[in-house]
DNA sequence: CCGAGTGTGAACGCAATGTGAACCAGCGGC
DNA sequence: GCCGCTGGTTCACATTGCGTTCACACTCGG
């Protein structure tokens, strides 16, 4: 089994004692950079990130795996109590949370039940919405399954889109996350790239991304059951 | 708000108490029958369930969530620490844990999460007010059930009364906080606005709106009805 | 019965978006 | 190196949605 990936380095000891009890390898980063120098070993099954002396570099971390060419999911995050209510999940930097005192029964019972949403090993990670799929492992779409042949700016925005249905979007959002927080360009690049994804969905499915004028754009149909 | 649903009535008084404190309304079911009964009320946000003193029911109350016509998601379970380490996760019959005890914030912070998660709206993303909603994140409008086609403005206008039910604004108050501070208009324009507002809500919502002569416009009941 | 205040229908004009096409940077193959 | 190809960005123009305004009808209060 590939070694988790933890933050920070090294890691609390009951961290460490948690983990090698419920019989997790793992691996201790103290830098972002060091995810890239990690990389190549493909398949990580995931990452434990503790935030509790550090809350920005922890999230900072969170933010990087998120962002790195393969996602490292499932991103477990721990914290102490007092930061609870300060937790933002707009941003969606983390699956599941931990909080201290840590005990190892918990902790190995979240990373069960993680490991099992995101069925690593067993099915290939999925969105679906409707007629809608994407295999964010191999990068292929299809809708009512006819093959969709997406660039990769195209897949990334309807991975997004498609990952958060009903909501509306504005164009600086999805610049920012989607193409990333530093990209400097026009919003009207999201709107060509709307319409080829518009385009390639096909006429009967061009409806489920909307414009909301004046706002952005939404994927999906009305979750209104409010 | 729909209330969220609690399993088993009554619940234990630290769910109770923590469910009050975040904010949270609730209903208590008993037996599964009555999810059936309930169903009407379409649009739950979501269940609790508590499986400390009867574990076996507590998950048979679960799938029977996950059963139903409507998936009522996310299903959070409470159990105690003894029993995290027989917690089965292949069935997928919950979407987060919680182990006792409680603590009101992580109560909080595990709904909040799983709320964001599930696309539900979080709940300071809503206006309410009777039978109206307005869903902040989707930009979608909706009153008894039927939803409202907004323009933005429109959209806009009705938020600000809707936030503010009860209270008088005069036209120029609306202009400059629902315009902008700067905006320089003919004060009709809010009257058109309002007009098409009323047309929109139809015939028998209309009266949401008030005018109140020589000074401006009232959503909802006025605050002293005598 | 008058006048201020408001409702209503229609028309205008601009800004937001759709659309086609050009531009450019990266990349692999002869 | 030169070439064509692919894909992302940007520009120019067409289109349309809708916010604004106006003119007129109506209502309420004194």
């Amino acid at each position: 089994m590939e070694p988790l990936l933890v933050y920070p380095d090294p890691p609390p000891p009951v961290l460490a004692q948690g983990l090698d009890l419920a019989g997790y390898p793992w691996t201790a980063v103290g830098t972002e950079p060091d995810i890239e120098r990690l990389e190549p070993v493909d398949g990580w099954p995931g990452a434990v990130v503790v935030g509790v002396m550090d809350p920005d570099g922890a999230l900072a971390m969170c933010r990087a795996l998120r962002k790195g060419d393969i996602p490292l999911e499932p991103v477990l995050l721990v914290v102490a109590a007092e930061q609870l209510p300060d937790l933002d999940m707009r941003e969606d930097l983390f699956d599941d949370f931990c909080v201290l005192p840590l005990q190892p029964t918990e902790l190995d019972a979240r990373l069960r039940h993680l490991f099992h949403k995101t069925g690593r090993g067993a099915r290939p990670e999925l969105v679906e919405y409707g007629d809608l799929a994407l295999n964010l492992e191999t990068y292929q779409a299809a809708i009512s399954g006819r093959p969709l042949d997406l660039t990769y700016m195209e897949y990334e925005l309807l991975k997004f889109l498609a990952s958060h249905p009903g909501k509306v979007f504005t164009r600086e959002t999805l610049l920012s996350r989607v193409w990333g927080y530093e990209y400097y360009g026009g919003a009207r690049t999201v709107d060509v790239h709307i319409r080829r994804l518009r385009a390639k969905l096909g006429e009967e499915h061009a409806g489920l991304i909307q414009t909301v004028r004046s706002v952005g754009y939404r994927f999906g149909q009305s979750r209104w059951t409010p």
